[in-house]
DNA sequence: CGTATTCCCTGCACGC
DNA sequence: TGCGTGCAGGGAATAC
């Protein structure tokens, strides 16, 4: 589900149902996801109150005061904001009980996602090695073409790598290298300064569209509020393997690269 | 150091 | 209808 987009929209919609709040208590139905799930969140969270929450790369953060829960939502976690009363299904397995009657519910089939705790002062090791975001002016096509030399992977691979840029994966990773008409396997440090600078340009454009369509739902995904994400109607290459280009009219062709199916237009992207 | 592979888990679409 | 197979938005761990 959830790539930089998706993390965004769930963090807005979770702004006026979370910030100010005081956390009243924190049922965990399972001891883990993908590792143990924090006991800060159950022993020392309720009582605190929500001070901000915040994004850095695919990881949302809570902010309460002697730290924040760190939470990931892997390949299907997502977040929703319910009335208190309303009984868990099969596979939600943490409900945050706010001061509002409400309950922050985490649900993740798959169970990829963590939910960990950050100590007030310092930095979660998950989030130390992380390259930068984006959406931000620090990231741009020099950036990409410096960290691209000498690199023999896939382009596609290297822009889905988060010590380069965080937020991107498979999705936007594809739609991104059509926007800039980049061959997915192309050979990262043999991209030329000039197109990366192109790459760069389509990686926000791209993502800030999908932000405003309220991230892309394939399956399940959903902000908090239950509303679908609309960028999938905008989706150029992703899922359309064998269907005409938009561009150009030329099929689609898929490969796989890296364990990941890739989409692009043979003819656009060189 | 960089790259490629494997694995975590459930659900679903597909072919037989 | 049932069963097996492969694939799915992520990313850490491992083996080169």
């Amino acid at each position: 589900m959830p790539e930089l987009p998706e993390v965004e929209t769930t963090r807005c919609g979770l702004l006026p149902h979370l910030l100010g709040r005081q956390v009243t208590g924190a049922t965990l139905r399972r001891p883990d996801l993908r590792w143990p799930i924090a006991r800060q969140i159950a022993d020392e969270l309720p009582g605190q109150r929500i001070m901000a929450i915040r994004r850095r790369a695919k990881y949302l953060l809570l902010d309460a005061q002697t730290g924040s829960v760190l939470l990931h939502l892997g390949m299907s976690g997502r977040l929703r904001v319910l009335a208190g009363d309303v009984p868990p299904g099969r596979h939600d397995h943490v409900d945050i009980a706010l001061d509002s009657g409400r309950v922050l519910r985490l649900t993740d089939p798959r169970r990829f996602g963590c939910l960990l705790w950050q100590p007030a002062g310092t930095v979660h090791p998950l989030l130390a090695d992380l390259g930068p975001e984006p959406l931000e002016a620090d990231f741009d096509g020099e950036h990409l073409w410096r960290a691209s030399r000498g690199r023999s992977a896939p382009v596609k691979a290297f822009l889905m790598d988060q010590s380069v840029v965080v937020g991107v994966g498979n999705i936007y990773a594809a739609e991104a290298l059509f926007r800039a008409r980049i061959a997915p396997f192309r050979a990262a440090g043999k991209v030329s300064r000039e197109r990366y600078v192109a790459l760069a340009q389509a990686v926000k454009a791209i993502l800030a569209q999908a932000i405003a369509r309220g991230g892309t739902t394939l399956r399940d995904f959903s902000a908090p509020d239950g509303a679908p994400g609309y960028f999938v109607q905008d989706l150029a290459v992703y899922g359309r393997a064998g269907q005409a280009c938009m561009a150009c009219g030329a099929i689609l062709r898929s490969r796989m690269l890296g364990q990941r199916a890739s989409v692009w237009c043979p003819r656009c992207q060189r």
